[in-house]
DNA sequence: AGCACGCCGACT
DNA sequence: GTCGGCGTGCTC
């Protein structure tokens, strides 16, 4: 074998679905530029792959021992794109949540810079010669007319022609064609754009002659010397023939520069100076600065109702972090709520705010990463995946509305931001604030057992009052509208007059649910998804919620040929038809999944609103968050019990925490506000809690039901899910996981380690996209038994023919668990 | 994930 | 006999 002392080994997390790190031979010419967390080029197989190395070693690795280690082929960056802590955290994510690394890795970086080139094939020069010299076979044909084409390319140019994998082969043995690696897609990269500058003041005589001239050198003067060519084309006249000139004579110079792509949704706020803090708010910012300062571990729950002051926290102890020269990162749910976070921080932080979401285009996303990376911006507000970005020495980790259900990734890698916000935080030793008005109970549980510090931000910011809460018994509201109660549609006229806002939150989209048959109950359902199909009246059509499949109402039921279908339930858009006909002259805004396409779309209808463009807001989820309405005095919850129908043991938790958090919309400005929550439970304990505003007594009698039917947070979940497109093929495989989980747990028992595995069962959405479902629970009290359980369950699987023609996913710790 | 290998049935 | 299908296993 290889006798060479001096030779390096690399190891190499590729980006694609491989489970363990491949290791390479690090060629003496490329060493100097090896670091951990750059991209490379490797080969793999017959492909080129891009991976990124985790670790560099100076002997060979024990894990390769006796495989022929193949060298690296090209250096892809000049520095890191993924600082060493990042790379930790992904290895941690990687293993807790059973996910490859490398594709870890790609989540973690701006789309396409994880990205592998493809192969194609092309002729070589024999080939080439050949192809003239006789017109050979219609393959070889195919690639004389293209350049060099990927093998997707000529099956499509060549639908008729059989084993194309297979004579590639045997041409490229006889070296008629060859492989090439190319990237497919433009990588992302700075924008870059060209600008003049002015160099020495041109010819006297030369700008007294000419206006064009003259106004040129005023401009570049005025900016300083440099202008793009894309401005200054705008307003002088004849710019390139006076570029070309000036250029011969030295006086310019063409650059190109990088352009930064700011993107803006929050409008801007004039600066102010920080206000001071109140007493409390003191209080909370003077408990957490010494961990900044000292850079400590330290997990704190900020318990405070919204309006209680915790955004200006969060900017006075950001502002600390950042004069401490550290990076800090606050963690919002979404966009609409990011925009007025990030007004709010744009006024205090200026150019050092970068900020991260969904509705940020690629070139925007890529400058955004990129100046984080070079440490330019070091305070970084952003939603979900923004906890990826690569902050050289964070300081500081805030995780607002923490028991936000947006936070947890509902495919492909399904990782919750904040506990892996609490985890970046403890590798790093810095504190990290979890702030909000409603806790997840699994933060309250920490903080009963002392694992995070609980600061509390008691009432509302000038002691506003909470708002006047009515309940309204839906039973006894027969005779009347189902929909808009007459206390409700009383409130929603008084608040007309007034002139001041009122908002109607439901949670379902639509005009009607579902449409029936009334002579056999036929109800039109998605046939690629098993649920009903929702009306929607603008469209006139039905449609499916998850996949989108849109139909037109059945003229006569397709099962019993009946021709009288209704509709049953209600949506939004039914309620924006009672509310206009109750008050014609209402200006009313619907947000919903339907009227919002893009994530901007909501930042735009909720500015119409706080600029009282709007009399009536109707939404779904969508405007529950913390949006500031100073004018919204009415809120009418229309059906608050929806979602204790879903057979989630967290479904409790999530409306209470939904209902409140939609009554503290309510007067928020100077006016008292007003609550109408409508009900068919009105003595449910969760109605309860929310009429009381009593968030603490609901915990605590939620936690005790908890502990007694053993769910988190006193135990630890793991959902399996099992997906074909083939329905036996699904069941067989889950029923087979089932026998294996079960083995596996018994054969545990030995070890220690004990799991409960509830299961095989189809999933509530037994098909969805043309997929069938079913799933399994694993339930475990503590982390190390869950970790072993799994691995063991996954390694055991691989050889289960059964399960090799399924999807199998992992969910750990999932949010929807029934 | 790709991609190759290898084992089987169906066609020249 | 090969061609062409898909199941199985590996990629440093």
């Amino acid at each position: 074998m290889s006798d060479s002392q001096s030779e390096r080994f690399a190891e190499v997390a590729v980006f694609s679905a491989l489970d363990k790190t491949l290791h390479y031979v690090v060629p003496s010419h490329l060493c100097e530029r090896l670091q951990i967390g750059i991209r490379v080029l490797v080969p793999l197989g017959r492909r080129e792959a891009t991976g990124l190395i985790v670790a560099l070693h100076e002997r060979r690795p024990d894990a390769s021992a006796g495989i022929a280690l193949r060298p690296i082929r090209a250096v892809l960056d000049s520095s890191p794109i993924v600082p060493e802590d990042l790379i930790c955290l992904c290895k941690w994510m990687a293993s807790y949540y059973f996910y490859p690394l490398g594709e870890v890795l790609q989540t973690a970086l701006p789309s396409g810079t994880g990205s592998s080139p493809q192969t194609l094939f092309a002729l070589t020069s024999t080939g080439k010669e050949k192809c003239t010299a006789e017109k050979d076979s219609t393959l070889l044909g195919l690639l004389a007319e293209r350049d060099a084409t990927s093998l997707e390319e000529i099956t499509r140019a060549l639908p008729s022609e059989k084993n194309i994998r297979h004579k590639l082969k045997v041409l490229e043995e006889k070296s008629l064609i060859e492989r090439i690696f190319r990237w497919q897609n433009p990588q992302p990269g700075p924008k870059k754009i060209k600008s003049l500058q002015l160099l020495a003041p041109p010819e006297s005589e030369q700008m007294e002659r000419s206006v064009p001239l003259r106004l040129l050198v005023q401009l570049l003067d005025d900016a300083g010397g440099t202008l793009p060519l894309r401005v200054l084309r705008q307003t002088v006249p004849n710019l390139d023939y006076w570029v070309r000139k000036l250029q011969k004579q030295g006086a310019v110079q063409v650059l190109e520069t990088v352009e930064f792509r700011e993107f803006q949704c929050a409008q801007s706020l004039p600066p102010s100076p920080a206000p001071t803090l109140t007493p409390h708010q003191k209080k909370v910012f003077e408990a957490i600065l010494p961990h900044i300062e000292q850079s400590s571990f330290q997990p704190f729950l900020l318990f405070g109702v919204t309006g209680s002051g915790k955004t200006e926290i969060y900017l006075q102890l950001v502002e600390k972090t950042v004069a401490a020269g550290k990076g800090a990162l606050i963690l919002v749910p979404e966009i609409a709520l990011s925009t007025q976070m990030e007004a709010f921080f744009r006024q205090r932080f200026g150019s050092r705010l970068a900020i991260w979401h969904s509705g940020l285009p690629a070139g925007a996303r890529y400058d955004q990463w990129s100046e984080i990376l070079s440490g330019k911006r070091d305070v970084v507000l952003g939603v979900r995946s923004a906890i990826f970005m690569p902050i050289p020495r964070l300081g500081l980790i805030i995780v607002d509305e923490e028991h936000d259900a947006s936070y947890k990734q509902d495919d492909r890698l399904r990782y919750h931001a904040r506990d892996a916000a609490l985890m970046r935080a403890s590798m790093l030793g810095i504190p990290i604030l979890l702030g909000s008005a409603t806790p997840s109970l699994q933060s309250i549980h920490h903080s009963q057992n002392n694992r995070y510090t609980t600061l509390t931000l008691p009432g509302r910011i000038f002691d506003r009052p909470l708002p006047d809460l009515q309940v309204v018994d839906m039973r006894r509201e027969m005779r009347g509208n189902r929909i808009l109660s007459k206390p409700l549609r009383e409130a929603l006229e008084e608040t007309k007059q007034n002139g001041r806002q009122a908002l109607l939150f439901l949670n379902r989209r639509g005009f009607a649910t579902f449409y029936l048959c009334n002579s056999c109950g036929y109800v039109p359902q998605c046939t690629a998804c098993s649920v009903s199909l929702t009306y929607h009246q603008k469209a006139d059509r039905l449609r499916c919620h998850y996949c989108g499949w849109e139909q037109t109402v059945p003229e006569a039921c397709p099962q019993c040929g009946n021709t009288i279908l209704t509709p049953h339930g209600f949506g939004t858009e039914r309620v924006e038809e009672e509310v206009r006909k109750l008050l014609p002259s209402a200006r009313i805004v619907r947000i919903d999944r339907d009227t919002v396409n893009h994530p901007l779309d909501m930042v735009r209808s909720l500015d119409a609103v706080r600029q009282r463009q709007a009399d009536v807001l109707i939404g779904t989820q969508m405007i529950a968050k913390g949006h500031d309405f100073p004018n919204i005095t009415l809120v009418g919850i229309i059906n608050g019990d929806t979602a204790l129908q879903i057979a989630d043991f967290r479904a409790g938790e999530t409306m209470v925490q939904l209902l409140m958090q939609v009554a503290g919309r309510a007067g928020r400005g100077e006016e008292p506000g007003r609550v109408i929550l409508q009900t068919y439970n009105p003595t449910h304990y969760t109605i309860e809690s929310v009429v009381r505003m009593d968030y603490s007594s609901f915990c605590a009698r939620e936690l005790e039901s908890r502990e007694k039917l053993q769910y988190p947070p006193f135990t630890r979940f793991l959902k399996l899910l099992v997906t074909a497109s083939d329905e036996t093929t699904t069941r067989l495989a889950a029923m087979e996981l089932g026998v294996l989980c079960r083995e596996v747990a018994l054969e545990l028992r030995d070890k220690d380690c004990h799991v409960a595995v509830l299961g095989p069962a189809p999933a509530p959405l037994a098909k969805l996209k043309s997929r069938y479902r079913w799933h399994l629970f694993i339930k475990a009290w503590t982390n190390r038994e869950m970790q072993l359980f799994t691995e063991t369950v996954l390694n055991r699987g691989k050889n289960h023919p059964a399960l090799r023609r399924v999807q199998l996913s992992v969910d750990r710790d999932p949010m929807m668990s029934v």
